[in-house]
DNA sequence: GCACCATACATGACGTGTCACCTAACCGGC
DNA sequence: GCCGGTTAGGTGACACGTCATGTATGGTGC
């Protein structure tokens, strides 16, 4: 067992820097779901499931594409979009093709919610980061976080 | 209402960085969340509640002072606290000064675990984050995050 | 003392997310 | 055709978080 004095403890920056990113993205994420519960009813999740739908062609995408596409577990999405069936934000219809499969269809209901929501979403999202931040600071963002998410899929510990 | 065109939409740049980033936040808190789960028994909001514990004189702390410290909402803890002491982490113990206060306790049990945690965890992040960034891309993002969370208004003080 | 309000914390209801597991349908071999 | 493994999706149990509300205590003005 490893002594405590080999522990390649965070040292004073990073252990600042940790705790302002960890606080910022809680506060974030609340914030973001507050204004948008308050504005049109949606949580974060309605919202994205709600994105994906009106940008594919038909309106409608199979459980596992929509899954795939914003990277949940398969029955996360199909807790999810139970839920939001059951407010007419969304139907589900089977698959002629496959007998196994599912469609995930917006209803007209989803479709002015998340018009309802899109701008003010937009304007949050803005206010709170965009504004705050060099075309340049985005840029460099942009890079750090791309390489630490390809980094994170390589190295899993066993 | 607005038209679509007035609307300050995100730009190409700005979208992919953002989504980067939520994707990032949901990745690494999943992968935190998983790893000390499966190395400890421990969740993230357990971590955090012991951290602060064992960081204080007593190891045991009022239960507003959890919340502020943690930045969380005080019915947040009183659930989390509850649940943590089902599990014999931690235990709770009415305030002799203030017959409406409580303090939470850290366990032997509470004890064991976190100082059984702490270093795996500390080696995740450093895997995952630390590792992959300069020392002083480290400085810039904790600018940028401390920038952030001011013009939130949900100032630090840590 | 006694209203009156604020504070400290708990609780119930409900949405969310994960894990383990299930069923049903597909698909390749024979 | 049948058989065995894989895949699509759903479900139940449970942890987590928020909101609204409840309950008891503390404090303050009269």
């Amino acid at each position: 067992m490893a002594e405590v004095t080999d522990i390649p403890w965070l040292n004073d920056d990073e252990q600042r820097m940790w705790r302002q990113w960890m606080g910022l993205n809680a506060e974030l994420l609340a914030t973001l779901n507050r204004e948008m519960q308050a504005d049109s009813g949606l949580s974060n999740p309605d919202y994205q499931v709600l994105v994906v739908l009106t940008d594919t062609a038909e309106g409608q995408i199979r459980v596992s594409d929509l899954a795939t596409t914003l990277q949940w577990e398969r029955s996360r999405v199909s807790h999810h979009v139970a839920r939001m069936e059951k407010r007419d934000l969304v139907s589900r219809r089977g698959c002629p093709d496959d007998g196994r499969g599912a469609f995930v269809r917006i209803t007209e209901t989803g479709r002015a919610a998340i018009e309802r929501a899109a701008p003010a979403h937009v304007l949050a999202v803005r206010r709170l980061v965009f504004d705050a931040l060099t075309e340049d600071e985005v840029a460099q963002l942009n890079e750090i976080f791309g390489r630490l998410r390809s980094r994170a899929g390589l190295a899993t510990t066993e």
